[in-house]
DNA sequence: AAAAAACTATGAATATCATTCATAGCCATG
DNA sequence: CATGGCTATGAATGATATTCATAGTTTTTT
C-alpha cells in the first residue's frame, strides 16, 4: 500500500534524476531506494523509472506520482503548519548569522516565502562579523548560524545543507585560464580578492595556499558583484561557490577553474540550539532550505 | 514522520467518532490506532482527540489533519485510477449479482460514481435468480456476487463489506408493536412478506423460524416499497435490513421491531475469482462499496 | 446498586517489513 | 582496460508498527 515515503522518494527521484542522488537527498541508502521503487512497480504493475544510461528517467506512471507527490507534500506542508499556529509554537524569532556570504543569494527569496509562510515569527539577520558564530547561538542572541560545522559543542545541533564547491575565478584573458585546474603553486605572485572576513575563514587560504606555504595580498569587497567586478578587471583571482557563477561565466563576464584536481569542495550547514531545533517553523525553515537549495542551486551535492 | 496510515487513521477515527469502530474499519486493532494517536499527539505536541464520554471526538488540530486526509486520500485514489489507465488494467467487466435485493438501495449510487471513474469498464448487473452465484464467477459470467458468504470455495475470495440487522417490520398498529423484541412464537399465524427468493435465503426463515419449527405462508414483491406498502396494509410482517427502515419508520409508516433478544444480524461479502480481486478498478469499486456503505448506511457494523 | 458490556490507554512481547550490508553487473570516461 | 560512477538484488539486520494482556472509565442493564 502506498504510503508517503514512498511519495517522498519520487519526489526526490523526479528532481535528481539518480537513484544514488535522491537516496542521499532523503537520507537513506540507494538500496534502500531501489528496494522502495521495486515494491511500487509490484504494486501498480508498472515500471516507475527507465534507467537513461547513466542516469534514470520517471515513466509515465513514474511522473503521475511525481505529480501527486508535489501536490500531496506541500499540502501536508500547509497543515502542519496551520498545526503549528494552533499549537502556538508559530511565533518565536528566527534570527540567521551567516558565515558565508555567498549565502545572501539564495538565502533571500527563502527568507520571502518563509516571512509569508510564518509571519508572526520575527525573521532577522544579525548583521556584522563574528569570531565565534556559535556563541551567539549559547547567548540566545541569535537562532541559526548558516555556515560550516566547527566541531561538536553541547546543546548544538548541526543539520547539514550541502556540498558545493568552490572555484577559482579568473578575468577572460588570464594566461592561467589555459589550465584545466589550478594548483596552489599556480597561484603565487597574484592579488586574492575576498569577502572582508579573516583568513582562516577562506577555505582557499586555509585548506590550500597555507598547506603549501603560500601567502598572498589580498583586497577586499563586501558584495560578489564587486568581487567580480574586481577580477573582470584584473585586480586579481577570486575563490567563490560554483553555483554564482554560472550566468557570469556564460556573459564571458569572467572564468571558472577547477582548484586541485578533484576540487575543493566546502559543507555547509546550519546549526541551531538544539532545544528549537525541533520547533515546527525551525523544521520548516530548515527543510525549504535544503529543498529550495536543491532546486535551484546548481552542482551542489547532498550531504552525510 | 507522518505517513498515510496516520491519515487513513484519522479519517476513519473522524467518521467513526470512536477508536475501536475505526480501528475495525482500517481492520487492526484498538490498540494499534491507539498507539498511533499517541505518535502523532507527540509529534505534533498536541492532542487530536478528545474523549467525549462513550465516544470521543477530533480536536482542532485532529480536524485540521482529517481534512487534510479527505484531500490527500481522494487526490491518490483518482492517480491510482490514471495510473491502471496507464497500464491497460482499467478496461474489463464488472458485472455483478446481488444476491441480496434490498442492497440496490446503496448499489446504485455506487454504480454511478464508478461508471464515471472507469469509463471503459463494462458495467453491468446480472439479473434473474440464480441457485449458485458463485458458479457464475467459476464460469466467467459474472465478476462479483453481493450476498453471504457460502464456504471457501478455491479460487474465489470473500471480501467481507458489513454486518447488519435485520428488522422485523409491522404495521403501525400491529399488536406485536408492544414488544420490544419479537421472537420465533410470535410470527405463529402471520403472513410473511418477501423478496421472491427460496426460503433458505430468507435469514428470518431459516436461522429464526425453520429452528423452532414454525412455517409460515409467504407472500412475495419485487421491490421493497411494495413490501412495505403490503406490511402497512396489514398483509403481514417483513423482515429488512435496518438501514432502509428509518425514513418509513420515521413518518410512522411502518414500524420495525428487533428479532429476538441480541438482534438477527447477517454478513455481506463481496465475491470475486482470486484473480480479478487485485484488479485495480475491483480493488478501487471494494474500497469505495466499502466506504460509501460505512457513510451512508446507518446501524452496519465492519466485519471481522 | 451491582453487574455487565461497552469503550480507551498503556507497557511488554511479537511480528512485520523497511533499511542496510555485501555484492555483482552495467555504463561511462580517461 | 582499468577506474569510478551508477543500479539491482538476496540475505541479514534493525526499527517500529502491531498485537497481546490488562487495568481504568463510562454507559447500560438487571
Amino acid at each position: 500500500m502506498l504510503e508517503l515515503r514512498h511519495l517522498r522518494t519520487i519526489s526526490a527521484l523526479h528532481e535528481t534524476g539518480s537513484v544514488s542522488r535522491a537516496a542521499r537527498r532523503v537520507h537513506l541508502t540507494q538500496s534502500a531506494l531501489s528496494h522502495q521503487i521495486r515494491v511500487l512497480q509490484a504494486y501498480y504493475g508498472l515500471p516507475m523509472i527507465q534507467r537513461r544510461g547513466q542516469s534514470i528517467e520517471l515513466t509515465d506512471a513514474g511522473r503521475q506520482l511525481a505529480a501527486l507527490a508535489g501536490k500531496v507534500l506541500e499540502e501536508i506542508q500547509e497543515t502542519e503548519r496551520d498545526i503549528a499556529r494552533l499549537s502556538q509554537q508559530a511565533c518565536g524569532s528566527l534570527r540567521i548569522v551567516l558565515e558565508c556570504h555567498t549565502c545572501f543569494d539564495w538565502l533571500m527569496p527563502l527568507m520571502d516565502a518563509f516571512r509569508r509562510n510564518w509571519p508572526e515569527v520575527e525573521l532577522d539577520l544579525v548583521s556584522g562579523f563574528h569570531a565565534d558564530p556559535l556563541k551567539l547561538l549559547e547567548d540566545g542572541s541569535a537562532d541559526v548560524v548558516i555556515g560550516s560545522e566547527h566541531g561538536s559543542r553541547r546543546d548544538i545541533v548541526h543539520h547539514p545543507l550541502f556540498r558545493f564547491e568552490i572555484l577559482a575565478v579568473l578575468a577572460p584573458e588570464h594566461p592561467l585560464g589555459a589550465k584545466r585546474s589550478l594548483h596552489a603553486a599556480d597561484f603565487a605572485d597574484t592579488t586574492l580578492i575576498t569577502y572582508p572576513v579573516p583568513e582562516d575563514r577562506i577555505d582557499l587560504i586555509s585548506k590550500v595556499l597555507k598547506p603549501a606555504g603560500i601567502r598572498l595580498p589580498r583586497r577586499t569587497a563586501e558584495l560578489t558583484v564587486a568581487i567580480l567586478q574586481l577580477v573582470a578587471s584584473r585586480r586579481g583571482i577570486a575563490a567563490l561557490p560554483s553555483w554564482g557563477l554560472k550566468n557570469y561565466v556564460e556573459h564571458d563576464y569572467v572564468i571558472a577553474r577547477r582548484i586541485g584536481t578533484s576540487g575543493l569542495w566546502s559543507d555547509l550547514y546550519a546549526s541551531t540550539p538544539s532545544k528549537t531545533s525541533t520547533c515546527p517553523y525551525m523544521r520548516d525553515f530548515l527543510s525549504t532550505a535544503r529543498s529550495t537549495c536543491f532546486a535551484t542551486l546548481e552542482g551542489i551535492v547532498p550531504l552525510k
